[in-house]
DNA sequence: GTATTACGCTACGACTCGTAGCGAAAGCTT
DNA sequence: AAGCTTTCGCTACGAGTCGTAGCGTAATAC
């Protein structure tokens, strides 16, 4: 018969606060050193935990900053800012300024050029960061259709492409901006933005 | 005085055959080990050099991948077929082509990732390759205003600043797509986001 | 022919990696 | 309380990579 607490483990438990100060010391060094610079001896230095303890609970430096990065998505709220427009400004905005973060920036792009090569990492990815902001996608739809601003979609396989569609179109501009063409994405070019999606939805 | 061959610089020239093999090595390595097993040892082996000729012409790494990966970029042309619908989509299946690489792929996420910490690396691949892709967004434009499909701008600065956004959203979409959603850019996802596009610039 | 630069090769210290082994600590089970 | 089980911190280790220095040789400009 299985115990109740711990999943049924026997033994001295896992420290949840060991692992908060790792992947917050994995955040600090993203910031100090990014991505390339940073060693897991020197982010089990700085968490106060041995690095034996690190190598027990992540396979690798990939792994361990996917799950760093993803705790910064948490954060990612759809605010109800009473239309579809604004929504997607205030959501958009929220977005670029968790972009903005360096170790976002850093840690990001860094495990998804890594995951090109490692398919159990893309879906790792996927599963914790990708998903939630796509969420957000679908919330938005769902709101502004509750509001009258979008038909209510008969194909539901139609309206799954167009919210892929949407989702690259939102989460690839703001990307690409930021970390690419490296110019601010403010109040102007959210507006500009917008109005463009806004318009190529219309049809 | 200043001599007219090789810059004016005397002694042996550095062998323009190298530098090839040592770029055609790094793809390779790319396509074989990914970024981060790449190493500069196995390129040179690779490519039948020195560790040290490699040295000599590339500070590291993240160098050496930019120029190797900015090669592949020569490749993209504009084709005219006819309408701006058909050049932007022509485009697009090209740029997309052109990512699906491995060593597009891992190489140039990899590159971006390391210069979000390296204004002089992100300086490097603006000018060898995101500005070769930009160049295709002012060429289509200037074409299809000569056609007469869209109007000729008035405020240079407004013109640039559209240009600009174009050019996120076109490469931002397809990036993510091929990259982050891991899905097929195939004819029938090109013409769904052409046809957003092209409603949302009609303005 | 001579000066100058590039090249291949070897060797090197410094660093990081990921793992193994150990004794001690912490919590579950009875 | 006693015993069992798992985690933890620590040390040590071989393997691999890094970037550089030094040397003799090759190739070209003057």
């Amino acid at each position: 018969m299985q115990s109740r607490t711990s999943a049924g483990r026997a033994g001295r438990p896992r420290s949840a606060a060991a692992d908060a100060a790792i992947l917050a010391a994995t955040r600090a060094a993203l910031v100090e050193l990014g991505w390339s610079r940073l060693t897991l001896g020197d982010v089990a230095t700085r968490a106060g935990v041995a690095k034996t303890t690190l190598y027990r609970r992540w396979a690798g430096k990939n792994e361990l900053v996917v799950d760093a990065v993803a705790e910064l998505f948490d954060e990612l709220r759809l605010p109800d800012r009473g239309t579809l427009a604004a929504d997607i400004e205030g959501v958009v905005l929220q977005f670029a300024a968790l972009l903005a973060r360096p170790e976002a920036k850093s840690g990001l792009m860094a495990v998804l050029a890594e995951s090109t090569r490692d398919d159990a990492l893309r879906e790792r990815i996927r599963a914790s960061i990708v998903d939630r902001q796509k969420r957000l996608v679908l919330e938005g739809r769902a709101r502004a259709q509750q509001r009258g601003e979008l038909p209510l979609e008969t194909d539901p396989v139609e309206a799954a492409r167009t919210a892929d569609l949407i989702f690259d179109v939102v989460a690839g501009a703001v990307v690409h901006r930021e970390l690419i063409s490296a110019e601010p994405v403010d109040e102007e070019w959210v507006h500009s933005f917008t109005r463009l999606l806004l318009l190529g939805l219309s049809g």
